[in-house]
RNA sequence: GGAAGUUUAGCUCAGUUGGGAGAGCAUCUGCCUUACAAGCAGAGGGUCAUAGGUUCGAGCCCUAUAACUUCCACCA
């Protein structure tokens, strides 16, 4: 096939993804002689489209999924979608709004259903067609949505067990309320902002007009709901008050003073009105107390029966009206400014409020004991380390988690109640008969399960579970799980203690986690910024690959990273440079009939490159197998483009274009045995290249995405060669150098002369097309010279290269006594080290040997420094 | 209030059990050398945040400090 001049990526990229599909290489198969490896992916919602951070993490998934399939493991890359309850749910509010001007009220659950299940249908399938693009290589034949039969199944199982277990209950808590929403949120799906406030400070007189108690408060409306003051037992200023009532302002209604230990005695006045139906620790309070629960807003933010004349106003409205009324009846005290967190909804941002309410809960406690002790045991290890503490800090602080949500898009809770006895029955199937009174008249509850109740099953919900499928005993546990820090108590903390809980194993030992993808200054990326990146338009413009390799430069595990169009560009460039090396490896190629590696001799080049080659095999491979992405890529940049191109491509033209049809075979069997390597280390980073250039290499076998990952080839190591072989290309970077300096145009055509050199005469050909000298050779000593002589001392020993009147005998001088001093300091560094007893006691004997080593050749070059001055200097 | 991370060249970042500071981009110089100008060759540029400590030896380990970032908790 021929290739183009440069690298095309839209001429290859949609089809060769289409061929992997049609030959199934991304199937998984359950293979009993194989060992599996697998990743479930982290299921976008379906709302979404493919944004940077996806492309991040499936970037992560791809290239190790990829890497382990070619080293030979059963790989099954699941994936899948999320029906991301809250988030859908408000899209499709808002888009029958405007579409239709229709509410949820007005089309009712079932209405509302078929309108969600058609935005699914429609958009669902964005997100997968968009990974498809970036070459996610997923067995999509097993793809999954978490509201599919299987995982509705599942959570219904699971529902049952831990009700059944005593580990899911119904009871009024105060949880966070959404009022924009109108669901319960959990405490993970509240974020802190901070605002700027006030606190209100309220006089509340005694019942028997011998004083009185000033309150603070940052939610002066919720005093409506108040039931008690309390204070600290401790407190001096209140302890004869202790069991006094108050009279609660507005309201006229007598309530007591509690002492408990919760209030702080140098916050604030020190007393703290108590709304146990509006705050967690009041709640707590009013517990130990038994103190009445007064509700006094309703689920939307406004005030109900039980806040007297407020009764209808929103909560902001309220908050007002009330405050003027108590500053007109001489309640209030003060007003101070006052910043503080504000709880908001994760989705809406709008401000929560700790409301009573009668909710689901799971019982934390009995489960997360178990999934703290697999991670302290290293069962399931976090990648980097440190995100454990992470892990530790919220579990072992967790409190029970709300999981139902007064929403209609997500998984019923399967409770059915009985209209006739009241009885409630939980059940996997529906209940339509009451096992207490026979009754017909059964309804299933109204709310939802939170989202995360269906993800945290996603490790076996995928597979299978609950029934025991092949897919479930063999890809389970999951190999890795991959996933970005924000998610850590969502989703890695649930998936634990539920694979423990459930299926009595870990889901993955290990859990690499990333960064977030920030812009080129460092700012999150957000809407209100504008400073997304879409990376479509950048597989649009660069190719999915270059795409693949930015996201994959400088990465480190757990660590941002940034996005630059620099970044971008240097991969496009890279691709391209690979694009080029191959094309000119493959237009040499014609006609010529390889040979085996082994079956002839090779060049000093040849062993270089070879050596060059095992290394980069030995150290990208420990890379992947730690997760080092950023590292693997900088070391193949290094090798492919440095190494392979800028050298050895070199060297091979020496022979490529000389007269021996012979050796010209030999050179092209090495390159093309590198190249075929190349292609391999890097086809998990970039997929579609790398198949694009492997189909035409005549070694290829039927495509690279199954083919077999490099390993090191130990005949190849050529230490000896190879050192020897870096003395020769350490003699044309001095040359070069020397022309470069001397003004001398790099095509110049000079004379050269090594003089006692170790340099390997065979690699002459080399060193003469490399430097561009017409003449190479080797003197024993340099009194064939008068003057007019630059002299080059290195690792090669010296080059004498005659320049004529290009030598300007002062700045010689000046040149190599600069030089000479140089090479005296290391020389004094380097004795100074080998002189340190406690240095030749304790380092290790190699580098002290290599230490040794380099004083030796220092003071060689020293010696012959010194003399070409003295030489120069008689002049 | 608690915890974590970051601080290395002008910019973005590597630096793998401690053993002479690296890459790309940018800058400067010279090249259209028959794979590639998305290129080739060469050059300059760093008190590795600060102060101590451990060690024969510290960018790396320990302690403190500073700045920035993030997470958790939340005192009404």
């Amino acid at each position: 096939m021929e290739m183009s001049k440069t690298y095309d990526p839209k001429s290859f990229e949609n089809k060769l993804y289409k061929e992997w599909m049609d030959k199934g290489y991304f199937k998984a198969k359950v293979d009993a002689k194989k060992e599996p490896f697998t990743i479930v992916i982290p299921p976008p919602n379906i709302t979404g489209q493919l944004h940077i951070g996806h492309a991040l993490n499936d970037t992560i998934q791809d290239v190790i999924i990829r890497f382990k399939r070619m080293q030979g493991f059963s790989t099954l890359w699941l994936p899948g979608t999320d029906h991301a309850s809250i988030a859908t749910e408000v899209k499709i509010v808002e888009k029958m709004r405007k579409d239709e001007g229709l509410t949820k009220q007005d089309v009712g659950r079932d209405g509302f259903l078929q309108r969600a299940w058609a935005w699914k249908e429609q958009y669902g399938g964005r997100i997968v067609e968009q990974l498809k693009k970036l070459g996610a290589s997923c067995d999509w034949s097993r793809e999954t949505f978490t509201m599919d039969e299987k995982c509705s199944k599942a959570v219904n199982e699971v529902f049952v067990n831990l009700y059944n277990k005593g580990l899911i209950y119904k009871g009024d808590r105060i949880i966070n309320w959404c009022p924009c929403c109108k669901t319960a949120l959990s405490d993970a799906e509240v974020e802190y902002a901070e605002q700027d406030s006030h606190l209100w400070h309220i006089r509340y007189p005694l019942a028997d007009g011998s004083g009185e108690i000033i309150v603070a408060t940052t939610r002066p409306e919720t005093m409506l709901g108040d039931t008690a003051v309390a204070v600290n037992p401790e407190d001096g200023r209140y302890k004869d008050m202790i069991g006094k009532t108050l009279i609660l302002p507005l309201m006229d209604k007598e309530i007591p003073i509690v002492a408990d230990e919760y209030v702080e005695k140098d916050f604030g006045s020190g007393a703290v009105k108590i709304t146990p139906a509006h705050d967690p620790n009041d709640f707590e309070v009013g517990l130990r107390h038994g103190l009445q629960v007064i509700r006094i807003m309703n689920d939307d933010g406004s005030m109900n029966d039980n806040a007297g004349k407020y009764k209808g106003l929103d909560r902001v409205e309220a908050r007002k009206r009330l405050c003027d009324d108590l500053t007109a009846l001489g309640y209030m005290v003060k007003i101070e400014n006052y910043k503080h967190n504000v709880g908001e909804c994760y989705r809406c941002h709008a401000t929560v409020e700790p409301i009573v309410s009668k909710q689901w809960f799971v019982k934390m406690e009995p489960l997360a004991k178990p999934a703290i002790d697999v991670v302290k045991k290293k069962k399931v290890e976090f990648i980097p380390a440190r995100f454990s503490k992470v892990y530790f800090n919220w579990m072992e602080n967790i409190r029970d988690w709300c999981i139902s949500r007064q929403l209609w898009w997500g998984h019923r809770i399967p409770a059915y109640y009985c209209s006739d006895c009241g009885e409630m029955s939980v059940s996997k199937t529906a209940v339509e008969t009451c096992p207490k009174c026979g009754g017909r008249h059964m309804r299933q509850d109204e709310d939802v399960l939170d989202t995360w109740f269906s993800s945290a099953l996603w490790p076996f919900s995928t597979l299978g579970y609950p029934d025991k499928t092949e897919d479930l005993k063999y890809f389970y546990p999951n190999s890795l799980l991959v996933t970005a820090y924000d998610i850590i108590f969502f989703w890695v903390a649930r998936m634990i203690f539920s694979g423990l809980e459930h299926m009595g194993e870990i889901p993955f030992p290990e859990v690499l986690i990333h960064g977030i993808v920030r812009d080129s200054q460092g700012r999150k990326m957000s809407k209100s910024l504008g400073n997304g990146i879409d990376p479509l338009e950048i597989i649009e413009n660069y190719g999915a690959d270059s795409l693949r390799f930015s996201i994959v430069q400088g990465l480190a595990p757990g660590n941002d990273t940034r996005y630059t169009d620099q970044k971008t560009e240097f991969s496009r460039n890279f691709m391209n440079k690979l694009w080029n090396a191959s094309r000119f490896v493959l237009l040499n190629l014609k006609g010529v009939k390889l040979k085996e590696l082994g079956t002839f001799r090779l060049t000093n080049a040849d062993k270089w490159i070879l050596s060059r080659m095992n290394r980069a095999i030995k150290e990208i491979t420990a890379n992947l197998e730690k997760y080092e992405l950023g590292n693997a890529a900088a070391k193949l940049y290094d090798f492919v483009w440095t190494e392979f191109c800028d050298w050895y491509i070199e060297l091979a033209k020496v022979t490529l274009y000389g007269d021996s049809e012979d050796k010209k075979v030999n050179t092209l069997s090495v390159l093309v045995y590198a190249l075929e390597n190349i292609l391999k280390l890097m086809h998990p980073f970039v997929p579609f290249i790398t198949e694009e250039i492997y189909k035409n290499l005549p070694t290829a076998k039927k495509s690279i995405v199954v083919s077999e990952w490099p390993s090191v080839n130990k005949k190849f190591n050529y230490t000896k060669e190879s050192a020897e072989f870096a003395k020769a290309m350490e003699s044309v970077k001095a040359i070069r150098n020397m022309k470069a300096e001397k003004g001398v145009a790099p095509s110049k055509k000079i004379s050269i002369y090594f003089i006692a050199s170790s340099v390997n005469p065979k690699d002459v050909g080399y060193i003469s097309k490399l430097a561009s000298a017409e003449r190479v050779e080797f003197l024993e000593s340099k009194n064939d010279f008068d003057g007019n002589v630059v002299s080059l001392f290195g690792d090669f020993g010296e080059i004498a290269v005659p320049l004529g009147d290009l030598v300007d005998t002062e700045k010689e001088i000046a040149r190599l006594t600069c030089e000479y001093e140089n090479t005296l300091k290391e020389v004094e560094r380097s004795s100074k080290m080998l002189s340190n007893q406690g240095f030749v006691a304790k380092a290790p004997k190699a580098l002290i040997d290599k230490e040794k080593e380099k004083l030796i050749n220092y003071e060689e070059k020293a010696k012959k420094l010194k003399a070409e001055l003295e030489n120069l200097k008689r002049i």
